[in-house]
DNA sequence: GGGCAATCTTGCCAATGACAAGATTGTGCT
DNA sequence: AGCACAATCTTGTCATTGGCAAGATTGCCC
């Protein structure tokens, strides 16, 4: 006969979509104060459930920090496929995705906090690694020396935007850069391409 | 009369160095598992010391990481400065100082760790900055519009040897690079030098 | 409509970070 | 030498947390 303290819903045993509200709930909590400015009780509290409920979906913290990497993942393959072929769009693309999705993004790249060997998370991941990989195989530009250089020049497309995207994140990039973290990285991409 | 566990050195109520013993127990520890793979109560004990023993040097917790990323910035400082004046070897002394001091490098860029208004911070992060753009800087190929294009040159060779490092140390490049990556980011950064 | 699995709850425990108050030791001043 | 005082470290305590166990409630399927 307890009630419910959020109730946007009129208050029931089961609460519907638990699963999916915890998810977004964790997501928003990274992106405000990290992966550690938050606890698991807080997310059940604000989700209206007790605070054993959110075990039954994601087991422990670990779990639902890899869920949180799955999913990320494959919002992040769609988003580079949706970027098109072409690689410096791919590479904005990039860094719009690590800030519009910061919470799923500061998750991705850190496996001390997730299950780096869960099966729906490497899934995800090397679908989004096939994007990557694939772009940069589309510019000729890229390989005059060989196979070798191919892979050579994918690492360093790859470094050069998800640096970018982990500087600005981290708020370490000069201020004067302004606001849209789009329109300052392409010219430091493009650097990497004309020559 | 209680006794201490640790003792190396004969026990006494005052430890003498606890706070660089703590220090450099919170960097392996970080280094080993990560910024909340450990507690300060576990480094405590380590020392040989009771668990409310590091609140006096460094506050809280967030004192004990900030106080590690002053550190880390001092230590980069120098080993930047040490590298030379060619932007390519500071690079590489970005990645080989990622790698090699991965305790300190884990808490720099990451904010929500640490205070990052400490005084002795700032000082330190600002001494680095002054070497990543001194260096860019005495590097001519990198301005040819002027002094817009030197901000730009600076930011992807920052961006491309940030990212390298931090997608080495978190493990998502592939594993074939091999098992030494200065040697590995050589021609990866060198896409971005030459034309 | 009855069994059954999924979902959620309450209750509990050890560990943690933070704080308060007290004990011990070194240091400087007279 | 002796004494006040500050620095350092200890014990004790508390709220919070993650995780586990056991039980309650509900939806679903035969």
């Amino acid at each position: 006969m307890t009630r419910y303290a959020a109730a946007v819903t009129p208050p029931s045993y089961h609460h519907g979509d638990l699963r999916r509200t915890i998810l977004a709930a964790a997501v928003g909590a990274i992106a405000e104060t990290g992966p550690a400015g938050w606890s698991l009780r807080e997310l059940a509290r604000r989700a209206g459930v007790s605070h054993a409920a959110p075990a039954h979906h994601f087991g422990d913290k670990t779990g639902l920090l890899t869920a949180v990497a799955a999913e990320g993942y494959t919002l992040f393959a769609e988003a580079l496929e949706g970027a098109g072929t072409d690689l410096h769009d791919v590479g904005l693309a990039y860094v719009r995705f690590a800030v519009d999705h910061r919470g799923y993004f500061e998750v991705m790249f850190r496996p001390d906090l997730h299950r780096a060997d869960d099966p729906e998370l490497t899934a995800a991941r090397d679908r989004a690694d096939g994007v990557l990989m694939r772009g940069v195989r589309d510019v000729r530009d890229f390989a005059p020396g060989g196979p070798g250089d191919e892979r050579t020049a994918a690492i360093a497309a790859w470094s050069i935007v998800h640096g970018f995207a982990d500087l600005w994140l981290s708020g370490a990039l000069p201020a004067d850069l302004g606001g849209d973290p789009v329109a300052a990285a392409r010219p430091v991409i493009g650097l990497l391409f004309t020559r």
